[in-house]
DNA sequence: ACCTGAACACCGTTCAAGT
DNA sequence: ACCTGAACACCGTTCAAGT
């Protein structure tokens, strides 16, 4: 299902929604999309509804809570994510690939303050919203670490959830230093080698 | 400086406490310990003051924010990490002596729900609260990865203050998924082995 | 069918008055 | 010097009234 279609029909009821119900479903996701960018995830809803133009009530109509707005944001801009993790799975060293990839998921999840915090939170909740987010996400890094593993570049018994855990946690700990540009490049590395001495 | 004398001592006067603003700080202490282990890190700050049997505003005369309320809990539970760290340091195997405290670390961690997070977030705020606390964290830590370095069990390049940071993620990782009681050690051994096939 | 925004609930924090 | 708790500010959420 395409983001369009998200939009343009009613999720309970499958039916096309009404023309200003629609304008205003887009509106507050494109608010809700430059707020989170500039304040991060924590800022108030009503902020968003005002500059939306609307009221608070039609933001909790078609976002019964933040964790629902925060995964419609990010639903909405998967799709250069999997692009990316299209593009990778035909390049010459498929484990750089991935790794190459794992970068890409964090600095993606660095766009917006909280949004790494979230998405570690929607699992333990199971909020329906960020776990359509994390299906696809996990699907294009199931490929690359497939191919890698046949490659015969990264050890057969790793699995790709532990592996997003981890990315996630990485996402996070980058996160919350902000003073440390190379932290992420550091883990990253990190998990690759490992700690053990070869 | 012991907890104790944290405790004896108003922290900006250095000044002896009066014997009933001792009474109520310890108060104040065993109460949020409790309150956290039960709760989570997120509980009303009211509730505590209110079992502990003071005012709000007393509460927040002796800790000024929730994080410097989390500080002083944990830091009164350091010393059982500092001893298990001792004690590994014996241990015959100095990378699995690494490998279990990173473990104890995240254990402890778990005890309460919210203080990963807060811990991670605190580095960004630099508080001071939660700063004292991983100060003899990364002592401790760094004595058992140089350890296991200079027996040549562990990559010489490995710093302190990332596996550190990698630990704290992974912890947060592990307190989001609740059902999943071997993600620790899954993620654990990820990190001491790698991505990376031998 | 959808929108509005006043109203409610809740919680963190402060500060004037009291001991 | 310390304690108290009413008061304030803020924010998430609901729902009766309106279009």
């Amino acid at each position: 299902m395409t983001a369009e279609a998200a939009q343009g029909y009613d999720v309970r009821s499958a039916r096309p929604k009404r023309a200003d119900a629609r304008r205003n479903y887009e509106r507050l996701l494109a608010e809700a999309r430059t707020a989170f960018t500039e304040h991060g995830t924590d800022v108030a809803l009503e902020d968003i509804a005002r500059r939306a133009g609307v009221g608070i009530g039609t933001l909790y109509r078609h976002f019964p809570n933040r964790t629902a707005l925060i995964g419609a944001v990010f639903y909405g801009e998967l799709d250069a994510l999997l692009a990316r993790s299209r593009e990778l799975a035909r390049a010459p060293q498929p484990c750089r690939a991935l790794i190459d990839w794992l970068r890409a998921v964090i600095d993606h999840a660095g766009t917006y303050r909280g949004l790494s915090r979230a998405f570690l939170c929607a699992a333990a909740e199971g909020s329906a919203e960020l776990t359509r987010c994390s299906e696809p996400i996990h699907r294009a890094g199931s490929a690359l670490l497939t191919r890698a593993q046949q490659a015969g570049s990264v050890r057969a018994d790793v699995e790709i959830a532990d592996l997003m855990q981890l990315t996630n946690a990485i996402a996070l700990a980058v996160e919350q230093s902000p003073g440390d540009p190379g932290l992420a490049d550091r883990l990253l590395t990190l998990t690759f080698t490992g700690l053990k001495a070869r």
